[in-house]
DNA sequence: GGCCGCATGACAGTTGTGTGACAAATCCGC
DNA sequence: GCGGATTTGTCACACAACTGTCATGCGGCC
């Protein structure tokens, strides 16, 4: 069963799409914003991504690329603006096909058989993130210091890569507990073991730290 | 450098097109009708074939479908009929993608680029992989250990070939049973199982992985 | 100097993973 | 169809790894 995610905005289409693609064999589910699409891929990927372009909060430019970063799964634009250079633009965020509403059914599904008979992406290699010595690749769940890879846990890859998206900024300890754990409350003692656990593997002298520094009062920051 | 073949009768249309795709920074060759465009294709295999629908003598559809048995090619139609069903006939015959006239060469460069990006046909129609000692045959549904042909069961095939399609990333659990077993639910240890039986075979010391590797918390991987 | 924030080591409880056993389902030659 | 062999999925258990809490001590800052 081929199962797709429709993220569009506006309730009535999305609605018909969902029952055109159930009609049509699909198993089918929608997401009314680009926040909540990207979740529900990442929980329970589906085989294709129709996605809006016009979508409030996060536009769906944005959502392809972050889509793109997780998954190879074929994602096809259905928007109301023809104009070359939307189309333009949401293939070189990674979209794989692009098409003007109205859409007819009969041929988004025809185009949906198309991309899945090509077959997923060419392995392409893991993103990585580099920072000095040290590189992170968030596909690969990999952590190398000096072009060694290191053993993180997952709590600890998780702060990394929380730290790494922001890289160079200051992030507080609440704002990491309720980024990594998901705590709205709780004690922030946590985070210095945590960050303390993670030096001890990612920096060449823990007790000096280079990348992942404290700002006293403030929080933790990853730098080059 | 990229080489495009243009099937298309209309003189005018054939030229214009191969002027922009060589502005485009494309190698761009010409047929005028579907039979000059296939013995191009044999002789000389471009990376990607725009086709037009109405042809004199063998038509498109026909052309798509030859062209598809030899080779793998992303085949775009350009075609001044913009109608459902043509569409869906193209696709279905094996296009990959449907453009109707006039096209606009910047949208056209972008398509052909997503194509590319996407298709198998360009890197892997040989469909062996390798990751050290360990080889896998996709096409011939074999996996060998240095050297020798190892007896996997289809699960761990199909397994083993999820894995190896995103070599170097992780896939977590859900998302191996989601593609594997088709299970949208299910429980995870199952996947577990099968690992061991797979590592039980492929691997030298099952108990030390080296290729298919666990990452705590995670999910499994399988690298060189 | 005293206070506060941070680093660190130890520890017990929890979670995640590997594995062997087993029964159901499937395959296969006859 | 039939019976044996293979494959598949479930379960339980053991073990190792990880997590969060706490206590202690250090060092900067007012």
């Amino acid at each position: 069963m081929t199962a797709v995610l429709v993220i569009e905005d506006d309730d009535r289409i999305r609605l018909a799409l969902l029952l055109a693609l159930e009609e049509e064999g699909y198993t089918a589910h929608g997401a009314a914003n680009a926040e909540e699409g990207l979740r529900r891929q990442r929980q329970d990927p589906a085989d294709n991504v129709l996605v809006d372009l016009m979508l409030p909060g996060l536009d769906g430019f944005e959502c392809i690329r972050q889509l793109r970063r997780d998954d190879d799964v074929p994602i096809v634009v259905v928007s109301a603006r023809d104009d070359t250079h939307d189309i333009v633009a949401a293939l070189e965020a990674g979209a794989d096909d692009y098409l003007v509403k109205p859409v007819a059914i009969k041929e988004l599904s025809a185009r949906l058989r198309a991309l899945r008979r090509r077959g997923r992406a060419v392995v392409t290699p893991a993103a990585v993130q580099v920072f000095g010595d040290l590189e992170i690749s968030a596909d690969a769940g990999e952590v190398r210091r000096a072009g060694r890879t290191v053993a993180v846990t997952r709590t600890e890859f998780r702060l990394l890569c929380e730290l790494a998206q922001h890289a160079g900024k200051v992030l507080s300890r609440q704002q990491l507990l309720q980024r990594v754990w998901g705590y709205d409350t709780g004690d922030e003692r946590l985070v210095d073991v945590h960050v303390g656990r993670l030096r001890q593997k990612i920096e060449e002298d823990p007790g000096n730290p280079r990348h992942l520094v404290t700002l006293r009062g403030l929080g933790y920051k990853l730098q080059r």
